[in-house]
DNA sequence: GTCCAGGGTGAAA
DNA sequence: TTTCACCCTGGA
């Protein structure tokens, strides 16, 4: 059954530029996993069209979770109207307009954030996707199509096995996480409610867990719209585009865009990420979007 | 075949 | 405050 809405939202940017780590881009759209439930999504000029593969159970409850992931309830216009004449994000909500930020499953959000510590985004996909196929079940009959393993299940795994699957160092980090969810130390969906900074400080204790992983589980699964995670694409662009100094460190950085972006800034932080990222790949490789290239980045 | 960077973090120097 | 090890995949 298929269901289409008008809707302000670029799937390729908002899906896969490096939020989320389990959609495929698959012939007539973005093919992936939300909860238990296997979605086929597509732009066709202003609507998006949600297909939902394995209805089984409530198809209206399906629509719902997949509208809530996509953020569709948040209009991004007063982000736009606000922005627009700002010199790096300007350029970006022209040339990448429909980007938005997602509400992923915080624990698969966190997951996967802790396998991207200097990762690619290649090889973040290939473990994510490998843990969920090794250690989740089955809900439909694609390739990809398993649910993404709970805590608990993980622990039950144990070390070695994400080892074998190939997360390297990051094997014991997500045990840790595991460990810290399942004995109730951490509980993902409190820190919604709770203040951001207590909240990206109780996320810190977790072992290899940082800032920037922090900032990027409470962006793009619990909603803090503060965040703004600092990496070393932000980095450059920050001391580019608003002339911070150069030996800025991430921290401080972080704290600066959070006092200037404010309630924006974690829309802020993606549409600097993706136009940083994109230009810089042009840069090594060549290929689209010169078109926003102006100026220094020559 | 080799080299290198990739949405960092923690521990040692 | 700075430096270094940690895994491993894909592209040059």
């Amino acid at each position: 059954m298929k269901f289409e809405s008008k809707e302000n939202i670029d799937l390729e940017y908002s899906l896969d530029g490096g939020q989320a780590f389990r959609w495929w881009n698959v012939d007539i759209g973005y093919r992936g996993v939300v909860g238990t439930h296997v979605y086929i999504l597509e732009n066709n000029n202003d609507f998006i069209s949600i297909n939902v593969l394995n209805e089984n159970d409530d198809f209206q409850k399906a629509i719902s979770t997949i509208r809530n992931y996509l953020s569709l309830n948040n209009k991004i216009d007063d982000f736009v109207n606000l922005w627009i004449d700002d010199p790096c994000i300007g350029p970006s909500v022209r040339g990448y307009s429909g980007l938005r930020v997602l509400k992923q499953d915080p624990w698969e959000c966190l997951f996967s954030f802790i396998c991207s510590s200097t990762n690619n985004v290649s090889r973040i996909k290939l473990n994510v996707n490998d843990v969920s196929i090794l250690l989740g079940e089955k809900i439909f009959d694609g390739k990809y199509d398993f649910s993404f393993p709970k805590p608990e299940q993980c622990i039950v795994a144990g070390e070695n096995v994400f080892r074998k699957i190939g997360l390297g160092f990051r094997s014991k980090y997500v045990i840790d996480a595991a460990r810290k969810i399942l004995d109730g130390s951490i509980i993902l969906n409190e820190l919604k409610s709770i203040e951001y900074l207590e909240a990206r400080d109780k996320l810190m204790t977790i072992n290899g867990v940082g800032g920037k992983i922090a900032d990027c589980v409470l962006a793009f699964s619990l909603d803090k719209k503060e965040s703004f995670p600092v990496d070393r694409h932000i980095l450059r662009a920050l001391i580019k585009w608003y002339g911070l100094p150069k030996n800025i460190m991430p921290e401080q950085a972080a704290i600066w865009a959070r006092k200037r972006f404010g309630r924006h800034s974690s829309l802020a932080n993606q549409y600097i990420f993706h136009r940083e990222r994109l230009s810089s790949r042009y840069h090594m490789w060549g290929g689209k979007h010169r078109d926003l290239i102006i100026d220094e980045d020559k």
